[in-house]
RNA sequence: GGGUGGUUAGCUCAGUUGGUUAGAGCGUUGCGUUGACAUCGCAAAGGUCGUAGGUUCGAGUCCUAUACCACCCA
């Protein structure tokens, strides 16, 4: 075979092998309901995928769930069941609006001069343009998904899913509507969810005012607001009905300031009599506890806000003006007037818009709803019974937090990219028709003129329902009857409670199963210094650069390897170029292997014989594979990942390819069986690591394939070398032979050897070409020691001619080092290096040394471990005191001569 | 106010049934290049595992308290 190149150069495989694979039909199930030959009976592994904005520019969250969910999918591939990730967008309202109305800006449009249809066939345009650019991204990273069963939020097919939810929620009355407080976003003009509000510690001023006795007393009510503009829409000034200051005070009026409406004082328990003045002034239109409190004493309720959050007729002399404008003036106009007791700095928390950060107004709007409490009690029953279960297992907790304090859920958006409520109102009975098919006519009066309501759904609300309607539900598509419920749902933790939960309680609520059996959430990424990456602060890492520069397995081996389930993780290049560094590092490995098997010769008719190494390494890679299986079992990816790349750096290519080396040069039956020993590895490996790197290993593998045909090497499965390594079998479990453990520690002791005198060497500054002569004694392990003299002499830098083990120490070592390693005696002539001096101290501290391991293990011994700890555990710890025995009194010996 | 996570080497982090000299990558120091790889190899230095108690023969790992940082919920 044609020789490798010397770096392995991602540009000249990703692409191509993607294609390969796509074109192959490998990322499609290979048990599929809909083709000849279906067999129910087989569980399929099904993930769908969280389904990125269209706006979206790639990130490194996508590149974080892409390589997570692939790594799934293929390792479960690769354990041959029928395996499906069902890709897709999500149309995102708010954000897919902005887009299209800034590019109208740009224009100098706006969406109102288009008119809405024109305006949504506007965005439809982006969405054919720009649309793809994400699913084009998730491709590059090496994504295995099934793309013909593709999906978009807003197709057909899953609109036809929102209206069925729609209109089922509603049948039941789990869909409401009405005036109710709500959250506005001015900005968007648009109410927007609870959550999609955070609330951000600010400075800010706390307003101490008096609210005069409208009895012209003179006396008054001393109240502290934060807003001072919201004290126009009072209805009211409530106290603690148990508060002597203000006791008398209840069942009086008081005069609203500058407005002169007459509002009465009233006694409510929510008042707190520490706060402020303990007085506290009631917006029921305006604040959501005051809405509350409002509702308790069937308060009047004032609205003051437009839409744009100036404010209105209610406001009297302050209509027109913008709400902090009016703060400022109505604040200096009761200042004027006699009314300001003071002010104080205080630290508001203020309530903001997810998108953009604006001030969120809460107002009392109509808006549609959908009851929570019964749908979260489903949920909450499911998790519960472990229907689902969520790892890293704490966020179970974070889910029922949440479940318990459910509020109803507004799903109306005042948008017009989005599904459309499926509502028409009549136009001449005012019937409210709620319909699946859009009506014609009025079924009560037969009126024709009906109008849909204008507002859009929530874009969580068909997000909620993606695990079945990818699938055709509302019907009973083969798809979803065989695909549904699907098995792991990998994203965020961050969207729990948006997305999470909520498909929880539709998958109970529409299907009547839990969508999915394992929530498997992963952590944010932040950059190198653990903070949150943002365009503001400049230290976002481009996830497309990144994979021009390292390539797309380094990223993804990056990703996953540097994180733990659940726990933010930070990357930085550094990181990344490492990996990119393994991905160069196994290409060359497989270099070495392929050139190896290039140069067998006749296969040889006899049994094989195995050297140590042989064994060795066979037996450590089967510990990696039961070790990997069982941590792809706990999810415990980045872990797996660790022990696979360090078996291939440490074990394989410093160690075992040195060994192997010498054995190839052997000639004969000798390299034939190393060159297969090496492939055999590899090939396992190869598959091992697949799922974290696809491109580098399927490259190579096939190479390793192609030279291990062209030579006859029967290395592969016994079955037959696969087609390709994405669909090739997944190494399970070994059985671990009592042999292994044997073959694992004597080759312990030839390390521990080498590196000791590797050591010496490097202290001495030995050149490295320079050969020892050496004289090792031991006797125990003469025999095993004679056995891999060579490979000692080698890997040590020894002069196999002058190099001797023995059982008994010969005479004639004076001058030369010596060291002492796990009980066998080593002495290096290194003439000229040797300085009596330095190697007495040299020998004395190890000696120290090991006298303070025996004193500490004579007593760990001698005390109450010996009784109560395990047999197995004191009887290894025995072994060590017994071994540092020895060795100490070596080097006791080589101090006396 | 309630909750969760983190605190381990100079930096970034692993360390899942508690097992007895605590690991990796990067960085640092010294040496090394004629055939797998300088995107490399060999060797080395570097840690009272936040603090204080407790359980245990044994604690980075379990319990309690506490400090600091981050996040979530109200």
């Amino acid at each position: 075979m044609k020789e490798l190149p010397k770096a392995y150069d991602f540009h000249d495989y990703e692409e191509k092998i993607y294609q390969d694979w796509e074109s192959k039909g490998y990322f499609k199930p290979w048990n599929d309901p809909n083709k000849p030959g279906f067999d129910p009976t087989i569980e399929p592994f099904v993930i769908v995928i969280p389904p990125p904005n269209i706006t979206g520019a790639l990130h490194l969250g996508h590149p974080l769930f892409v390589a997570t969910e692939d790594l799934m999918i293929r390792y479960h591939r690769m354990r041959g069941e029928p395996t499906l990730w069902v890709p897709g967008t999500d149309h995102a309202g708010i954000a897919t609006q902005l887009q299209v109305e800034k590019q109208l800006a740009k224009e100098g449009l706006t969406k109102a001069d288009l008119g809405r249809e024109a305006f949504e066939q506007r965005v439809w345009q982006w969405k054919e343009q720009y649309g793809s650019q994400i699913t084009r991204q998730i491709r590059r990273l090496g994504a295995s998904c099934d793309w013909e069963r593709e999906r978009f939020t807003l197709d057909p097919g899953l609109s036809r899913a929102v209206r069925e939810a729609f209109v089922r929620l509603y049948e039941k009355e789990l869909i409401y509507r009405g005036p109710r407080m709500i959250n506005w976003s001015p900005g968007l003009m648009t109410a927007v969810s609870d959550l999609e509000v955070e609330y951000s510690e600010e400075p800010g001023t706390l307003y101490y005012f008096k609210y005069m006795l409208a009895d012209e007393s003179g006396e008054y009510v001393p109240v502290a607001t934060t807003r001072p503009e919201t004290i126009l829409g009072d209805t009211a000034v409530a106290v603690d009905p148990d508060d002597p200051r203000y006791q008398k005070l209840v069942g009086k009026q008081v005069v609203v300031p500058m407005l002169g409406r007459v509002i009465p004082v009233i006694a409510d328990n929510y008042v707190e009599r520490e706060f402020g003045t303990g007085a506290l002034k009631i917006t029921p239109g305006h604040d959501p506890n005051d809405y509350e409190i409002g509702q308790r004493h069937d308060l009047p309720l004032i609205n003051i806000l437009n839409k744009d959050a100036t404010l209105n007729e209610n406001a009297g002399p302050y209509a027109g003006l913008d709400r902090f404008e009016a703060r400022k003036k109505l604040w200096e106009d009761m200042r004027a007037a006699g009314l300001v007791i003071k002010e104080e700095p205080y630290i508001l928390s203020v309530p903001r818009s997810m998108r953009g950060g604006e001030i969120i107004e809460p107002l009392v709007s109509t808006q549609w709803f959908v009851k929570m409490d019964s749908l979260a009690k489903k949920a909450k029953a499911a998790v519960e019974a472990g229907d689902v279960v969520f790892v890293p297992e704490r966020f179970t907790k974070v889910f029922h937090n949440w479940m318990d304090n459910i509020q109803d859920w507004c799903i109306s958006r005042q948008l017009w990219w989005g599904h459309r409520i499926p509502v028409w109102y009549c136009q001449d009975c005012d019937e409210v028709i709620v319909a699946r098919e859009t009506p014609t006519q009025c079924p009560k009066c037969g009126s024709t003129r009906l109008e849909q309501d204008p507002d859009v759904l929530d874009t969580w609300f068909s997000s909620g329902l993606w695990p079945f309607s990818v699938f055709g539900w509302p019907d009973e598509t083969p798809d979803y009857q065989y695909f549904y419920p699907t098995s792991v749902l990998e994203t965020g933790y961050d969207i729990i409670f948006f997305w999470v939960a909520r498909m929880i309680m539709d998958g109970l609520e529409f299907t009547g199963k839990a969508p999915f059996h394992t929530v498997y959430l992963h952590g944010i990424i932040r950059d190198e210094k653990g903070e949150k990456m943002s365009k503001t602060k400049g230290n976002v890492i481009d996830p497309l650069e990144l994979m021009d520069a390292m390539g797309t397995d380094a990223l993804r081996f990056t990703l996953l390897v540097g994180s733990t389930p659940g726990n933010d993780m930070n990357v930085s290049v550094k990181k990344v170029e490492a990996n990119r560094n393994f991905a160069n590092k196994v290409w060359n490995i497989g270099r070495f292997v392929i050139s190896a098997i290039d140069k067998v010769g006749e296969t040889p008719t006899e049994e094989p014989i195995w050297t140590l190494p042989d064994s060795w390494i066979w037996a450590r890679m089967k510990q990696v594979v039961n070790n990997v299986n069982d941590l792809f079992e706990n999810y415990q990816f980045g872990e797996a990942g660790k022990q696979i790349y360090e078996f291939l750096w440490n074990d394989y290519a410093d160690w075992y390819i040195e060994i192997a080396k010498r054995q190839l040069a052997q000639g004969g039956s000798r390299a034939y069986f190393t060159a297969f020993g090496l492939a055999r590895v590899l090939d396992i490996m190869l598959r091992l690591l697949h799922p974290y790197t696809p491109y580098v290993t399927e490259a190579l593998w096939r190479y390793l394939k192609e030279a291990c045909i062209a030579t006859d090497l029967p290395a592969g499965p016994r079955s037959g070398w696969e087609d390709a390594l994405i669909v090739a079998k997944w190494p399970e479990r070994y059985l671990i032979d009592r042999w292994d453990e044997e073959f694992i520690k004597d080759f312990s002791l030839i390390q521990d050897i080498v590196r000791s005198i590797r050591n010496v060497r490097s202290e001495y500054k030995i050149a490295p070409a320079r050969r020892l002569e050496a004289i090792l004694v031991s006797e125990n392990m003469q025999i095993l020691l004679e056995s891999q003299k060579l490979v000692l002499c080698d890997l040590a830098g020894l002069d196999e001619e002058e190099t001797q083990i023995n059982t008994h120490k010969p005479d004639g070592l004076e001058g030369m080092v010596s060291l002492v390693v796990s009980g066998v005696e080593v002495y290096l002539n290194i003439v000229g290096g040797g300085d009596d001096e330095a190697e007495r101290a040299r020998l004395e501290k190890e000696l120290q040394e090991l006298e303070n391991q025996i004193a500490r293990l004579e007593a760990l011994l001698a005390g109450p471990f010996a009784q109560k700890a395990p047999a197995k555990i004191v009887a290894a710890e025995r072994e060590k005191l017994e071994s540092y025995r020895v060795s100490a009194q070596k080097i006791r010996e080589q101090l006396s001569q």
